[in-house]
DNA sequence: GGTGATTTGTTGTCTCGAGAAACATATTAG
DNA sequence: CTAATATGTTTCTCGAGACAACAAATCACC
């Protein structure tokens, strides 16, 4: 599906101006060895369509803004003159922060997507905005000291448990963190002077998987996932990242799935995250709320007929909530993440059972797959959405 | 997905890249002619931002490609030179074709978005594929006889009430047609010689909406329509139409919203079409199935507690669809067509009836409108898939 | 009805990005 | 060591659009 041709015509260029057009191709050329990983010149210049002249040009660009560098190739064996291989200056890089209820995750993310460092910050209760910024302040500070030289902070990417409007990185609302109307990534920018994003933490853990996972190179595909607090999502749909108008797209959580269904903390009923709870199968197989890690292994091996019973009924009500999104969004793929990975796990990983009643023409092209659950899979999407900002415009970096 | 850079792969043209820039530019201009209307030349300017005489190299090519007029404008109270008026061509024309259980309507659209003419042809029984050739292709030679030097036809566009695979213009299904695996672009466009291409009919109904409607200029909205046959739908996200992998997004007749309900044709039960239907309302009003125009205005002036609380369980249910969908989308607008609208007006329009359950952040910025049920949308919408190919690449008109 | 201000079309020149081709270089195969 | 092959490098050309100078057409005002 990646093929160079669609490549050019996923990227089209808009507005008028030459120098627009430099920009689309830098833009390119880097978000290709961004996410790909190192490539050869040579593999550029199949990828962009473009002239090996010019590739050759836009990369020396980018060596010169500093975004990527070249090495010799490891000597394959085939004839010709190797071709240099691209990387992605992992110097370059993206301060990571997710705050929790019981924790704020710190951490350094490189442009070529890996996790340089990470540090957790333990809460004993759940931290306000001005906590986080204080607390993440300092790790953030200790995590680049004595590294300044060789390290290059693009960016602030925050990922919050809650409805956040990208525009400014307003939290609306967060629950469970007890937050409302809180400017986050304003308050975090004056106070580090980096620039700072936040979005949804279920965004950009899709995000994450879209470059990184299960969703790579796939154009259309839905992500639930599902966490101690709720389940979230997301969409990409076209190529796209479905954001919505303001950036609340993708709540899968509450999607409907029952009448006169359980209260869900949104005020309506019958929400899926009413409904499939990691507490609820927690407490069917004698799990502790901190021992949610063993959870896929012991719904997967007990026997007791009550549990497979709720495994059984989870699953039909997640099947709603799949079904809808397959009629919705006619993915190719479904992903699901967290204890909703484990749950289909348990239930014989059969796809039928969870589209079954999608309307036809759209199930049949519709795989399912767990996320590819890295744990640090959300500090690597707040690094998307520092790294999408650059890579939309590499030579903006000069501006800094 | 008729991509430039196929193009350019099969004509080797010079110039791959700046040629690339060309085109998108000349379908900027065309695009906005065909969205805005006719616009002065001094406005294209402001609206492309290109350069004065930019624009006046692109327009001269448009007119020389047949595709745009330029013309005299009316004396405006405005100093300064006048700068002429570009108008579509509205000679430049589609052909659109919707096929249904009880008749075939065939019409001619201009460029400029107007009906220019059409056709209904009475069928006794649902026609099939074949009946929908042989018949539209003798009203398509009707409607152009004698005409033939001053029209200049595009392409055909069908609308199916059914799922259609746009990439080849398949007809997957069409359950009440009688359909099933039906290439009926690839035969219309053998039978005509025209090229062809076929969606789903609500989705173009949509698009006519989104292009002159309610939608028009909205990035974010989504829309249903419902019928004699069900309820259909589509969504524009981030300003591009969602039409999933295969051209089947959007089908939100078969939202979920109720446990244990009927039935739907699609297999499965509590479907939003299964479960909120026109014949219902028709029958309970008692109104016959042909006098479905005057179920607005019935609904609206009932006293009878039976349909208050009929009208009252069919906005709870389509209640529960907008929310799931508003969860997910994240629109600023939801539009409702046919005769849902005629129920929302019979609830009294109140947008929170239907935006309660939504979560807050996203229903805030909300609003719902009824569709400007123009009686050409289906016809207008069939013209959108047609002349969108011909915007994409105008110069692609050279090759016919 | 003339005159100036204003806006826009038109024309010629300039810049810049990318493609093409010739040449240079580094590797593999034998 | 040589031929084949693939790719980097350099130079030239082309084309799209910006820019600036000039021309044209309208309005406002006297």
């Amino acid at each position: 599906m990646s093929s160079s041709r669609e490549f050019v015509s996923r990227t089209p260029v808009q507005g008028g101006a030459t120098d627009q057009l430099r920009r689309s191709n830098l833009s390119n050329v880097l978000g290709l060895v961004h996410r790909e990983g190192p490539l050869s010149r040579a593999e550029l210049t199949r990828l962009t369509g473009l002239n090996r002249s010019t590739v050759g040009d836009l990369v020396a660009e980018l060596a010169e803004l500093g975004l990527v560098y070249e090495a010799l190739p490891t000597t394959g064996n085939v004839p010709g003159r190797p071709s240099p291989i691209v990387h992605a200056q992992s110097g370059v890089v993206a301060i990571a922060i997710n705050p929790e209820v019981d924790a704020i995750h710190v951490g350094l993310v490189g442009m070529s997507g890996r996790v340089l460092a990470k540090v957790r910050l333990e809460a004993a209760t759940a931290p306000t905005p001005a906590d986080v910024v204080r607390l993440a302040s300092a790790a953030i500070a200790g995590l680049l000291s004595g590294r300044e030289a060789s390290l290059r902070v693009v960016g602030i990417g925050v990922a919050v448990p809650g409805q956040v409007r990208v525009s400014d990185g307003t939290v609306r609302e967060a629950t469970h963190m007890g937050w409302a109307e809180e400017p986050l990534s304003r308050m975090l920018s004056e106070a580090t002077t980096f620039p700072a994003w936040a979005a949804n933490a279920a965004n950009l853990a899709m995000r994450a998987e879209s470059v990184f996972g299960a969703g790579k190179g796939v154009d259309d595909f839905v992500y639930f996932i599902g966490g101690a607090s709720g389940i979230g999502g997301g969409a990409v749909t076209g190529g796209r990242l479905l954001s919505g108008a303001a950036g609340y797209a993708g709540e899968f959580g509450h999607s409907f799935v029952r009448s006169r269904g359980t209260r869900c903390s949104c005020g309506a009923t019958g929400c899926l995250e009413a409904e499939v709870t990691q507490a609820g199968l927690l407490e069917a197989v004698g799990l502790a709320p901190a021992e949610a890690g063993l959870l896929g292994s012991r719904l997967a091996s007990s026997r007791d007929p009550g549990v497979r019973a709720l495994i059984s009924e989870q699953l039909d009500l997640l099947a709603i909530a799949v079904r809808t999104a397959v009629n919705l969004f006619n993915p190719t793929l479904v992903v699901l993440g967290g204890f909703l990975s484990d749950l289909y796990d348990a239930g014989g990983r059969e796809g039928d059972a969870l589209l079954s009643d999608a309307i036809r023409s759209a199930r049949e092209d519709v795989r399912i797959e767990g996320a590819a659950s890295a744990s640090d899979q959300l500090l690597i999407g707040c690094g998307e959405l520092v790294f999408s900002e650059l890579i939309a415009d590499p030579a903006s970096l000069l501006l800094h």
